[in-house]
DNA sequence: AATAACCGCAACCGCCATGAA
DNA sequence: ATTCATGGCGGTTGCGGTTAT
């Protein structure tokens, strides 16, 4: 039994607003402010639900509303904020003036998320690759391309909204701590950071949201965790927060070398074992004290990256400008791991984790590293435009070699 | 030109969090 | 401590316009 209905249902108009009734409400919540929502349809003359005139007010009637298209910055910065929050849509719309949530979803529903859908199925199916090349197996390609529009034609009746709008949902991790189900012992253990935004969801959610990724289980949903977007996305937040520090494990091994106190990228050594190379963790941490919600938005922000490589790992550090730690530069950063491909000694770089933005994206690393001739001119594309034409972008055909 | 399929978006619905009584 | 009203949020629906066949 769901709770009582917000007002009387009974003789109230629903539906499409009139102007007339628009009037009525921009007029009366301009003498009396906005509030006492339930009262307001009856004092303003109005046959609504109070409900409905709080929307109404909230999406179209505001004053500080900005009409008009979401400009390409809207856009990337609703990308951008989804990847971390989720669809947390009035904390991104709060980044956004004058738009609302209702807005922001709707147009990352109709214009977005199937952009980063395609986007993410290829980059699912790519990492899949890489895991199989990290795990000593053999590269192979299997069917490339894409067979037309993700929305392919549908039959009318079969048009649910959740099948095109839902945006794709964060599984529960599978078991934390527990990485006994995987018998080709290749584990990723992702200790996902919290965004500012949301820090005052508590740490020990950020905490827990600790995500295993268990290869031995060739799951979309798994994998869109793995590589789904320019920031590793939980869904429940991941960004760096005050204090708090997150944990990226890339074991070889079955044995996961770090608890809650790691925080990527590592510093640590490849050792070998029969099935190959495998990462002991160095631990080395970084604190995120400095992340204000500015650096969060800002892709310019001040920081270099070092690269270190040990025996084959590739550990991304970061340097601070100024004292000020960059999230675009670090906190997504990523651990590239080299693989050995068995006997042949051949190396593979691979990406264990998205960057931060596209622009920032080492597509060669994801893509390139395992295929001749890659990554270049990805790596000098706007990732972000590409995404958006990755409508007429045949996956494997562009800049990968195949 | 007619129809079906698709798309965009405003609005609705139900659940949850919060604060006052 | 409990109940209840209210606001707020995210998911979903349905309509009107557009595009494709």
């Amino acid at each position: 039994m769901g709770r009582a209905p917000c007002c009387e249902k009974v003789g109230l108009k629903k539906g499409r607003w009139t102007a007339e009734e628009d009037e009525k409400l921009a007029k009366y919540i301009q003498a009396n402010g906005e509030g006492s929502w339930r009262s307001l349809p009856k004092n303003a003359g109005l046959l609504r639900c109070g409900k409905s005139c709080r929307l109404r007010w909230i999406n179209y009637l505001r004053a500080d509303l900005k009409r008009g298209n979401i400009s390409t910055e809207e856009e990337e910065i609703i990308v951008q904020l989804h990847a971390s929050l989720g669809n947390r849509w009035s904390l991104i719309a709060s980044y956004l003036p004058g738009r609302t949530d209702n807005e922001i979803k709707t147009y990352w529903n109709s214009h977005l998320s199937r952009r980063i859908h395609s986007f993410r199925r290829s980059a699912s199916e790519s990492l899949r690759l890489i895991t199989e090349t990290a795990k000593g197996g053999v590269l192979t390609i299997g069917k490339g391309g894409r067979a037309g529009r993700f929305a392919v034609k549908k039959n009318k009746n079969s048009r649910t909204p959740k099948d095109v709008t839902r945006a794709p949902s964060i599984k529960k991790p599978l078991m934390e701590n527990n990485t006994s189900n995987c018998h080709n012992s290749n584990i990723e253990v992702m200790q996902l950071l919290q965004t500012p935004a949301i820090e005052k969801e508590t740490l020990s959610s950020a905490i827990n949201d600790t995500v295993i990724w268990d290869p031995c289980e060739d799951d979309k949903e798994q994998m869109d965790l793995v590589m789904p977007s320019p920031y590793p996305e939980t869904g429940r937040g991941m960004v760096g927060s005050s204090g708090e520090k997150a944990t990226l494990v890339v074991s070889h091994s079955d044995e996961i070398t770090s608890g809650n106190s790691m925080l990527c990228p590592s510093v640590g050594q490849i050792d070998n074992d029969s099935s190959g190379p495998f990462y002991q963790g160095i631990e080395k941490t970084l604190c995120f004290d400095e992340f204000t919600d500015k650096e969060l938005l800002d892709p310019n922000g001040g920081s270099t990256l070092n690269e270190e490589r040990q025996d084959g790992l590739v550990v991304h550090s970061e340097e601070r400008e100024n004292g000020v730690l960059s999230p675009n530069k670090t906190v997504y950063d990523s651990i590239d791991y080299l693989s050995s491909n068995g006997e042949s000694g051949e190396w593979h770089s691979c990406s264990s984790i998205s960057r931060s933005g596209f622009d920032d994206w080492i597509w060669d690393d994801v893509m390139g590293g395992h295929v001749q001739g890659g990554g270049d001119e990805i790596q000098e594309d706007n990732m972000l435009s590409w995404l958006w034409e990755s409508d007429q972008v045949e996956w494997g055909g562009r800049g990968t070699g195949l």
